[in-house]
RNA sequence: GGCGACGUGGCCGAGCGGACUAAGGCGGGGGACUGCAAAUCCCCUUAUCGGCGGUUCGAAUCCGCCCGUCGCCUCCA
């Protein structure tokens, strides 16, 4: 089955065929540490950690890097507000962003580099253009000469002679065009500087990538990803510079994700609109927001609001229940018997044929998910049936477990769900001890509870029966009676 | 101003020339099951795909114009 993939750079759907199969080389941007990620970073990540799941599984050897961008000026300016130094900024930000990865279950890339520890990288990447004619030096900033590179341009498909009309770009006395970027900044008292062959100084954002790139995958990689937003400028810079040098194309593939909305504008830190992940995964388990950003195509806008998280939970939470439900059958009577060919397993079939072909077409989460859903309705036939007879057929329950753990297999490898099964009691069990300390639910009282109640309903003392109910319900525990007893959860 | 994307049922969201009498999710209504709920299942809500014109045997899907929304052009996932 062949992989079909939207590339940028020409606009188009093309068949993804690595240069170096079964090896993939894959970079993409990671986040600049100077505050916590917020929706908008998620989706990114979550995307691209999905779809790295996905290649591999095909049987590809993906190597994966993803960066940090630890120095820049908004590191520097939260810094200065502090009074730290900018390792501190970032130090702090790296750790909370391992946070949040651990939270959303954003696997590791193979190397996450950061920008101080590959200074020498940079300078290297800077001299090669300036040594070709690309860069130029001026008062100990370093410059990249738009107009030397012939092809710029043609990711964002724009011309720089359009740019130019367009002219909102800063001008700058020391740029020689105003369309140049800077590789190179000479550092101003008091901000983090490296020694180079142009002065003390720091590096321009958009060399980063390219350095580390050449470092840890090579001249040429298979796919290079990010956000929409950062293919103009900052995608087309690399290109210039890393194609100024090599001669190579630089990435074959670019993929760009949708960007996350809120009613409709950019989530974003300077419209101060963001939720940030923390505040989402305090508040939900973390597989409903992956879930949220499976459910829309990946270069789609995803509109953003709560009541969509709550939305996206119930399904998830009847995804979920169709896998937990197989504790409840088991408990049921088995009676010998049922269909043999069990029907389950055709679904099944069906199902794993065409949740990879939806994948494989320009990785179709939601119609996907739109295969899960079928099989997830299946097996609730097969438990509808056991629960309104209370039993069920041996066939039925062998069936059902298979389909189940299939399902589950799935859900966990590829798109990253479901991981801890049972998982959200002791999620949010922690999440409770942070929040409010006293708080915490004792299991066995509840038990003991559900017993009472129990009883009372054996004795038809239904009024008891519901008052517990009612009552746990208030204190956010939610009973359900079934033929194999009664279970509860918290909501 | 320049470049680009999008507009599908009550809401969200796939589909992008003929298996579309348009997937799936969520919501609402009815029913089965249940002591009652919940969970699950079944039925309905539920679609001529922003508007107009064109290409085609055939268009939600291609082209043009219009209306509306958004993104990029400055840091941004």
């Amino acid at each position: 089955m062949s992989l079909r993939i939207y590339n940028t750079l020409s606009g188009k759907v093309e068949e993804f065929v690595p240069a170096d199969p079964p090896k993939v080389k894959i970079y993409t941007c990671g986040v600049t540490v100077y505050d916590d990620s917020h929706v908008g970073h998620g989706r990114s990540l979550i995307v691209f950690d999905t779809f790295r799941r996905f290649l591999e599984h095909l049987g590809y050897e993906v190597k994966f890097v993803r960066n940090f961008t630890d120095v820049d000026d908004k590191i520097i300016n939260r810094a200065k507000k502090e009074c730290v130094s900018f390792m501190t900024i970032a130090n702090r930000y790296i750790a909370s962003y391992y946070k949040d990865m651990e939270a959303i279950r954003v696997r590791p890339a193979d190397v996450e580099p950061r920008v101080t520890e590959h200074i020498q990288e940079i300078i290297d990447v800077i001299q090669r253009l300036i040594e070709k004619g690309f860069a130029y030096e001026a008062d100990g900033d370093v410059y990249f000469s738009v107009k030397a590179f012939k092809e710029y341009g043609k990711l964002s498909k724009r011309s720089p002679e359009e740019m130019e009309a367009g002219a909102r770009v800063e001008p700058s006395e020391k740029k020689r065009d105003p369309l140049d970027f800077a590789l190179w900044k000479a550092s101003k008292a008091g901000e983090p500087a490296w020694d180079s062959p142009w002065g003390k100084g720091r590096p321009g954002w958009h060399t980063e990538c390219v350095a580390m790139i050449f470092k840890h995958l090579g001249e040429s990689i298979d796919i290079h990803g990010g956000g929409l937003d950062l293919v103009f400028p900052h995608h087309e810079n690399e290109i210039a510079q890393a194609e100024a040098i090599t001669g190579k194309p630089f990435a074959r593939y670019w993929m760009h994700n949708g960007l996350v909305t809120v009613g409709g504008q950019k989530m974003s830190k300077s419209l101060g609109n963001y939720v940030t992940l923390k505040e989402i995964y305090t508040k939900y388990h973390p597989d409903v927001l992956r879930l949220l950003v499976l459910f829309t195509h990946y270069r789609s806008p995803l509109d953003f609001s709560w009541d969509k998280m709550e939305e996206t939970k119930r399904a998830y939470e009847r995804l979920k229940g169709s896998i937990e439900d197989l504790d409840l059958l088991k408990k049921l009577k088995v009676e010998a018997g049922g269909e043999t060919p069990h029907p389950l397993y055709e679904k099944l079939k069906d199902f794993e044929t065409s949740f990879f072909e939806a994948l494989s077409e320009d990785f179709n989460t939601p119609e996907a998910l739109a295969k899960v859903f079928a099989l997830v309705s299946e097996l609730g036939k097969v438990k509808n049936r056991a629960f309104s007879e209370g039993k069920i057929y041996e066939t039925d329950l062998k069936a059902y477990e298979e389909v189940a753990e299939s399902l589950l297999k799935t859900m966990k490898g590829i798109f990253g769900l479901l991981e801890d099964l049972k998982p959200e009691c002791e999620v949010q069990e922690v999440v409770a001890k942070e929040l409010e300390p006293g708080k915490v639910l004792d299991e066995t009282l509840v038990n003991l509870l559900v017993e009472v109640r129990t009883l009372a309903r054996k004795e038809k003392q239904y009024k008891i029966a519901d008052f517990i109910r009612d009552r746990l319900k208030e204190i956010g525990i939610e009973l359900e009676d079934t033929p194999s007893g009664t279970k509860w959860k918290r909501v």
